[in-house]
DNA sequence: ACCTGAACACCGTTCAAGT
DNA sequence: ACCTGAACACCGTTCAAGT
């Protein structure tokens, strides 16, 4: 069973995934990261086989929805990979990241998984590793972290902050937290 | 509908729930926290209704699950707040919590659970909570650790760290994290 | 008082049949 | 090439009927 490359669809078959994409945007949007495959067909107005055509697991579909938080983020690691300001670069980024994980929870899921199901996740999140990992040499360089600090290291630590924060409710102790973690990262 | 008390149960009715209890601890320690209420009553000879009746909810067999896991956290904690090396004892503690996180998957649920199913999981909790605030105020006074620390923002931390390991994979970054996170509670 | 298990609703997943 | 939706297996949950 070929499955076509996102890019290139007949005009009726994109409009019937971007109304999926729509549907369970709109439930993870009301705080609901279910997303039955079922309930997606029946509120996108199409057949089951239709949903897992375009997105063939759960998996895969929430990283379809968590593309354009992990771009955005990629596109933030990169510019802050040029910062000449290492240190204030690294906490910037790593405030972002926070946001973005915290506004957006198929983000928090995708950098949370151990490998990802579609090619283009993986594309991005080679880049935004990448990214990381310039600006992880130059802090370390500069003295502004612990020298045994890996670009996982940051992904998962990351990840834990994102947990901490909705593990204690608001989102008002995302800030006293990321002061702590900058904090612990240093040598 | 009166669920019994624990404590006293028909000799028939414990032996039942005990098996219960031991086939989905097994399946935990086997890796799987999914604990199917079906699978768990034909793994234990038993009709679904009789898992109902001793576990209204999942969120409750889980809390029996780590009934023992969160005993032991609590004494430990017990025992910190009265260690006279302040910064040790705090640290020990840290290292025990993760420890038994990891250990225990079913203790990372209650622990990051915002409220509890069960009586004894409530009183336990109490208890545990009391005795970090024990130990936060004299490390507070100490000037161990920043002023605006709370209870819950350790229980929030100590959950999000143990997430960072899961994230990373192995647990050769626990002790790392832990490091970490003890270097930015500091004021 | 306690246990059983059929019953119903729901979700995951597949696949033959359609256009 | 793409879509449909019936079909099957499975799980959550309840409740009338048993002991």
């Amino acid at each position: 069973v070929p499955i076509t490359s996102p890019d290139r669809l007949r005009a009726d078959s994109a409009r019937v995934r971007a109304r999926m994409l729509e549907v369970a945007r709109a439930r993870v949007d009301a705080g609901d990261l279910d997303l039955p495959m079922n309930a997606i067909a029946k509120a996108a107005g199409v057949g089951v086989g239709t949903v897992y055509r375009h997105f063939p697991s759960r998996q895969a579909l929430i990283e379809e929805l968590a593309a354009a938080s992990l771009g955005a983020l990629t596109a933030e690691a990169v510019r802050a990979a040029d910062d000449p300001d290492v240190a204030a670069a690294l906490t910037g980024l790593l405030r972002a990241a926070l946001h973005c994980l915290l506004t957006d929870p198929t983000l928090a899921v995708v950098l949370g998984a151990h490998e990802a199901a579609c090619a283009g996740t993986i594309d991005l999140s080679r880049e935004l590793l990448g990214a990381f990992l310039n600006l992880l040499d130059r802090a370390r360089a500069a003295g502004v972290v612990r020298a045994d600090l890996t670009g996982d290291d940051l992904r998962a630590l990351i990840c834990g902050l994102e947990h901490a924060v909705r593990v204690n409710g608001g989102e008002e102790a995302a800030d006293r937290y990321l002061d702590m973690l900058v904090k612990g990262l240093r040598p």
